[in-house]
DNA sequence: CGTTTCTTCAACCATCTGGTTGAAGAAGGG
DNA sequence: CCCTTCTTCAACCAGATGGTTGAAGAAACG
């Protein structure tokens, strides 16, 4: 089902551990085994989580000896920030149409109907 | 699974048929029937759907006659993009720092070491 | 070479998810 | 009052998901 990019970004961020694995990646590289300590999962999981996140593209791995280093990759965030704020700008702007909208009305209302308050706004 | 606030965002988005609702909803309000014309999925999908974006925080439903417009609330978009920005900014910090180190480190070898190259730049 | 460490693959399991159909609330319109 | 419209509830189903255990690759170490 989510096989856009977008969704799968989405979908990476949505589980609570997956986010705290790109928050501790956020402060530096770390190994499989390292990210994995903390939980108390087994590294299976784990490293089925990175794959999650590699293939959503916020993780990239290099080869160091065994050790398979994961590195945040920073620039896709910027698809997710793009999209949110494309829609809520939108929104905001509506509302502030429909704002100025409902206000004119308002005032159209007092002038013509009866006047109860100073139209000052 | 997905028990927390954050968790509930990332996975009511990441949906495309409910990204979609949301776009059209950042248009105007709409109701349940409205919203699922244009999909090919039965109303009590979309439906559904409206149930999890409400639970999130993305939509609110008020009541007219029989019909439930749906509402795009914008605010709970800031919980996403704060936690997205953070994190992108703190790998991005640690970076120029990382950068930087590099760099004093290859003028200093360069300083000690062979001078096979200029030290410009 | 055998062993140890780090990681992933494979199979399995419980639960969640997105979809369906069918029936039932909720509220106006004739 | 019935009937139509809009919406949701309930039960069900196929597939995805997050977890487990057990075994197997990959690469250093003795």
């Amino acid at each position: 089902m989510g096989d856009d990019r977008l969704s799968q970004l989405f979908s990476a961020l949505a589980d609570p551990t997956r986010r705290d694995i790109v928050a501790r990646l956020a402060v530096g590289d770390a190994t499989v085994n390292e990210l994995a300590e903390p939980y108390d999962v087994t590294v299976q999981a784990v490293s089925k989580h990175l794959r999650v996140l590699e293939d959503a593209g916020l993780v990239s791995r290099t080869r160091d000896a065994q050790r398979r280093p994961c590195h945040l990759e920073t620039e896709v965030f910027d698809l997710m920030t793009k999209w949110i704020e494309r829609y809520r700008r939108e929104a905001e702007d509506r509302f502030r149409r429909l704002d100025a909208v409902l206000e004119r009305m308002e005032k159209e209302t007092t002038e013509t109907g009866n006047r109860t308050e100073g139209a000052a706004s």
